[in-house]
Parts: C-alpha cells; sequence; structure tokens
DNA sequence: GCCGTTTTCGGCCCGACTGTTTTCAGTCG
C-alpha cells in the first residue's frame, strides 16, 4: 500500500542522506518536491496515472521517476542505496540541536562515530579535545544537546489548538503597556498551519533590552537560549521554542512578511523579485539601493505587482500567480460566522449553561445555534437532554439568537423502534457498520452536516474520498477544525473543491478560552475558502442546502 | 535535482548568531 505521506517521507529522508554526502542543492530538491507531495489534495497514484507528475511543482524528471518506482514497487532503489551508504545513527547527530550535516559528516568520517551512544563514549573518552573547531563550549554544548534530546524531550511539532493559547498569552504580556509597540506573530503559526514548530514573535519598540527582560521574565518562559541585539531565543517550560525579534517601524512589514513564509513562497517571491531588478530581503523592498517598500506587508506585496496573499495562502500552490492577476480570494473570517450548527452541551449541563451559551453567542454577534438535543451513540443508546434543560432551550426558539434543536446520529438507518424526535437540524458521524451513506439516499437520512468523522482521515486518501462521496451525495456540509474528529485543512480543501459547504465550529459551549473556532477559521483559510463555502457563515433561512437532484431529501 | 517572457546551462535567499576563527564556517530560520 503506498501513500503521499510515505513517499514524502522517503523523499525527506533522501534529502537528509544527501546532506551528510555534502551535496549543494539537491537536498533542498528533495525537500521541496517532499513538501509539494505532502500537501497534495490528491492521491499520488491518480497524478501519476494521468501522466501529470511533472506539474507537481518540484518534480522534474529524476523524481518523477522516483515517484513512478515507488508507486509501482513500493520502495525506491535510490533510497535503499543511500541507506545502505550511511549509518543511521548518522541522520540522528545531524538532528541534534546545534549540528548539521557538516558536524555529523566529520564525526563519522573523522572519529568513526555511527551515532549518538558513540558519540556520548567518545566525549566521556575526551576524544573531541584538540580536534580543529571543537573547543571547550562546543562540546558542552553537543553534550547537552545529546542529554536533553535523549528520549523525544520538548522539540518536535505541536498541534496549533495546542500553542494557540500560548501565543494569545505571550502577545498579551508583550502588548502590555511600555512593552512592546506592535506585536504579531509570524511564522507557521500565522498561516494556520496544523502543527506548528516554534513561534517567532515581531516587535517594534524603542528598547529592545527592556522587551526582552519582559519577555524573559515571563513565568512561562523556562530557559534562554540565546540573546543578540535583535533577536531573543527561549525555551518555554513546556519545551516549544519562541523567537522574539524586534525590527524597526519602516521594516516591519517586510519583516513579517519574511518570517511568515513559507519557505517556498519566499523563495518564489524572491526570484520573481529578482525578475523585476528588485531585491527582497526581511529589512524591504530594494531597487538598487534604494528602498522601494518595507513598512507594511501590502507595500511589499504592491512594489512587487502583487496583491496582499493573506497568510493562510503562502504555500506556493499558485497564490502568486492568482496575486499577479489580482484574483487572490476574499477568505473567511471569523465575523462572517452568523451561527453554529453543531453544539453540544455537556449531559449534565442545567438552563444555566443555555443562558451562558446564548450570551456567548450573542457576543459573538451569533444569529442561530443548534445545540444536540438527542444523541444515538455508537452503541445503539440514545440520551436526551434533561427535560429543564430542553424547556430553557425553547425558550430561545425566537430572538436575537435563535436555539434550533439538533439531533446527532449515526449514518445508516436507525436502531429499530429508536425515535430521536423533530429537530431542525441533523447531524450524522460515519459509524463502523455504515461509513457511507447508500446510493441513492433515501429520504429519512437526509442529512444537513457530517460530523465526528473520528479517523484521521487526512491520511487515509480513501477514507477521505468516501467521505466526500457521502456528503456530496447527502447534500450535507463537513466540519473543518482541530482535532482528530474533524478535517484539516487540505481535506477541506478537497471538499471545498468538490463543491461541498464546510462548517466552522465556534468554540462555544466549550472553555472560555477555546481556540477551536479560531483554529477551525484558520484551517477554512488555508484551504481557500470564501464566506460563501461555510454553510454557517449563511443567514438562517439559507442554511439547509437547497434540494437538488433526486439523491437528495426532501427539504423536509 | 529543478527550473526558465532575459537562460536547456547556470543559477539556486540571505542575514543573525555562535564559536572558534585571526577573517570564517556552520547552523538556523
Amino acid at each position: 500500500m503506498t501513500s503521499n505521506a510515505e513517499a514524502a517521507e522517503i523523499f525527506r529522508s533522501i534529502a537528509d542522506l544527501l546532506d551528510l554526502l555534502g551535496e549543494k542543492f539537491k537536498p533542498e530538491a528533495y525537500r521541496r518536491a517532499s513538501r509539494s507531495i505532502e500537501s497534495l489534495t490528491e492521491d499520488l497514484g491518480a497524478v501519476a496515472a494521468r501522466g501529470e507528475l511533472r506539474s507537481i511543482p518540484g518534480v522534474g524528471e529524476a523524481i518523477a521517476e522516483k515517484i513512478e518506482e515507488y508507486l509501482r514497487t513500493g520502495a525506491v532503489g535510490y533510497y535503499d542505496r543511500l541507506k545502505r551508504e550511511i549509518p543511521p545513527g548518522v541522520v540522528e547527530l545531524m538532528r541534534l540541536p546545534g549540528l548539521g550535516p557538516k558536524t555529523a559528516r566529520r564525526f563519522w568520517v573523522e572519529l568513526g562515530v555511527e551515532g549518538p551512544t558513540e558519540l556520548k563514549d567518545a566525549i566521556a573518552a575526551g576524544r573531541l579535545v584538540g580536534v580543529k573547531g571543537f573547543g571547550a563550549k562546543k562540546i558542552d554544548q553537543i553534550r547537552s544537546a545529546l542529554d536533553t534530546t535523549a528520549p523525544g524531550a520538548g522539540g518536535g511539532r505541536r498541534p496549533l489548538e495546542e500553542v494557540y493559547p500560548i501565543a494569545r498569552e505571550l502577545v498579551r504580556a508583550l502588548r502590555a503597556p511600555n512593552r512592546a509597540d506592535r506585536v504579531e506573530v509570524a511564522g507557521s503559526f500565522r498561516r494556520a498551519r496544523e502543527s506548528v514548530g516554534d513561534l517567532d514573535i515581531l516587535v517594534t519598540t524603542q528598547d529592545p533590552a527592556r522587551a526582552f527582560d519582559t519577555f524573559t521574565a515571563h513565568p512561562l518562559v523556562g530557559e534562554v537560549k540565546m540573546r543578540g541585539d535583535t533577536k531573543e531565543t527561549v525555551l518555554l517550560k513546556g519545551g516549544l521554542q519562541v523567537d522574539l525579534r524586534v525590527v524597526r517601524p519602516d521594516e516591519f512589514g517586510a519583516a513579517l512578511q519574511y518570517f511568515t513564509g513559507s519557505k517556498d513562497h519566499n523563495v518564489r517571491l524572491r526570484s520573481l523579485a529578482r525578475e523585476r531588478g528588485l531585491k527582497v530581503n526581511e529589512y524591504g523592498v530594494y531597487r538598487g539601493e534604494e528602498k522601494v517598500a518595507g513598512a507594511t506587508e501590502e507595500d511589499v506585496y504592491a512594489s512587487l505587482g502583487l496583491a496582499w496573499i493573506p497568510p493562510e495562502l503562502r504555500e506556493d500552490r499558485g497564490e502568486i500567480e492568482a496575486a499577479a492577476r489580482g484574483t487572490v480570494p476574499t477568505l473567511v473570517t471569523e465575523p462572517d460566522l452568523r451561527g453554529d450548527l453543531h453544539v453540544h452541551l455537556a449531559p449534565e449541563a442545567g438552563p444555566d449553561a443555555v443562558d451562558r451559551l446564548v450570551a456567548g453567542a450573542q457576543k459573538r454577534g451569533l444569529a442561530y445555534l443548534a445545540v444536540v438535543v438527542a444523541e444515538v451513540a455508537p452503541d445503539g443508546s440514545l440520551s436526551r437532554l434533561p427535560e429543564r434543560t430542553l424547556e430553557r432551550l425553547r425558550k430561545y426558539a425566537s430572538g436575537a439568537v435563535t436555539v434550533l434543536p439538533a439531533v446527532e446520529v449515526g449514518l445508516g438507518p436507525l436502531p429499530s423502534g429508536l425515535e430521536v424526535g423533530p429537530a431542525d437540524v441533523r447531524i450524522v458521524r460515519p459509524t463502523a457498520a455504515s461509513p457511507t451513506l447508500p446510493d441513492p439516499v433515501p429520504p429519512s437520512l437526509r442529512t444537513d452536516l457530517i460530523a465526528h468523522v473520528g479517523t484521521t482521515v487526512a491520511s487515509d486518501a480513501g477514507a477521505l474520498a468516501r467521505w466526500v462521496d457521502t456528503a456530496q451525495r447527502s447534500g450535507a456540509a463537513v466540519e473543518v477544525g482541530p482535532g482528530v474528529e474533524r478535517l484539516d485543512s487540505t481535506a477541506a480543501r478537497k471538499a471545498r473543491e468538490a463543491g461541498i459547504p464546510l462548517h466552522l465550529p465556534t468554540g462555544l459551549g466549550g472553555a472560555p478560552d477555546d481556540p477551536t473556532g479560531a483554529v477551525a477559521v484558520g484551517f477554512a483559510r488555508r484551504a481557500g475558502a470564501s464566506a460563501t463555502d461555510v454553510v454557517n457563515a449563511r443567514e438562517r433561512a439559507r442554511v439547509r442546502a437547497p434540494a437538488s437532484g433526486s439523491s437528495r431529501g426532501p427539504k423536509r
């Protein structure tokens, strides 16, 4: 069984191995191809079948051949040969913080060290002392890298929803009076990537030292890794790395653009600049010595003849061409949301929880909420909200915020004898017994929303395809957002391209600081969704998908 | 290895920071 994820992994590994062989440009070429394959919304096999592998950015003749080989045999001979040549432990050495391919290779070739354990022994035996390029400090640094990085400590990428509250808190602290003037989080956080490796925070301030001090003193901060005049790197107590950079106000836009990335996007931007006799760096856009832009991102893009591009689209997937043509879509924003079709109250929640929910919705400017009043669990048992709570919900059947009763059931027929009762919104979730709807969809299975997909759809192209198909045939929306039960941005893009409306949860009903809503909007924007693609950005009266075609249920 | 309204060959982002250097190499983002 082949998969895009596995192919991407193979090419990333090839890049690492080529790094260790001292190759200059090949590693980046393989990494670029790897990233492209990873973000593909389609199965590699399908692209290959159409003979369009080389239309994937970064895939040329040689890599296309290797993809074909992988699809045919499940392996890549070139990769297997490289693996035989280089001990796996050397790759681990290269990944240690502060070490890179050059150093790892030297340990291997000059000292015969083939992995972290051997390196530890070599240091303990004093074999690094006197080796050119390794002073006492460097040896210390390597020793502590070996100790701290041992069993998956700290490092690694984290889910966006986990990092979100941390980022919000650090920004709040830095924005406090007399600290920093402008504060923005850049990097993959700003692009709303599903996972974030570290946080890049940019500030403008008259007093960098003071900003660094404020930052260092924050309770979340564990240790300071590095501090220069314009940049400080810290490790939070949870292990997350945060870079704080001070930039000049007239360079803020250029810096924000630069540190937001993505790398592929920036590379394309710079080559576009070169074609036009311009140079882009983190300080501005230059024509020779003359600076032509830099204070705002809009200026930076405009100086290159481009419309401003939302961060979530900056992945070099055609957004630069769209910006040149002036066809960048207007992406959905949180204020576009008019309601939420999928709110769960805790079973024990009383009437007061309803009041709080409605108040929260009103504060967010929402006009309607569909609250699940009856739910059929996977084991076929039915649970309902208590009558007192239902009564309170009915009180809000009309008003500034309209509360609609929703039922949630598994895909497929209800267990016999079960009656969930009337509902305005019908939510279904796939079950092991019925992963998809029958075709044609019987009228009794009319569905507004498919939710709780419950598996990592993103990594299983087959499951995603079945799901998209089910949504298409039933006229239902699909739910996008954080967590394994919702679609990530890649899956959401695929659903959107298939014309399926997206539902964005607001996080109402959860904790007050629940990042679900913000993250869901971020994912939808990464998927290229406009407000018109989002079912709960519609007015209440237009939420229900219009009945069309014989396979759809009646409006009710 | 990829890529091209200046190129099918000759480029490939570039600056900050660290450590070990006596003028720079390696790493990182």
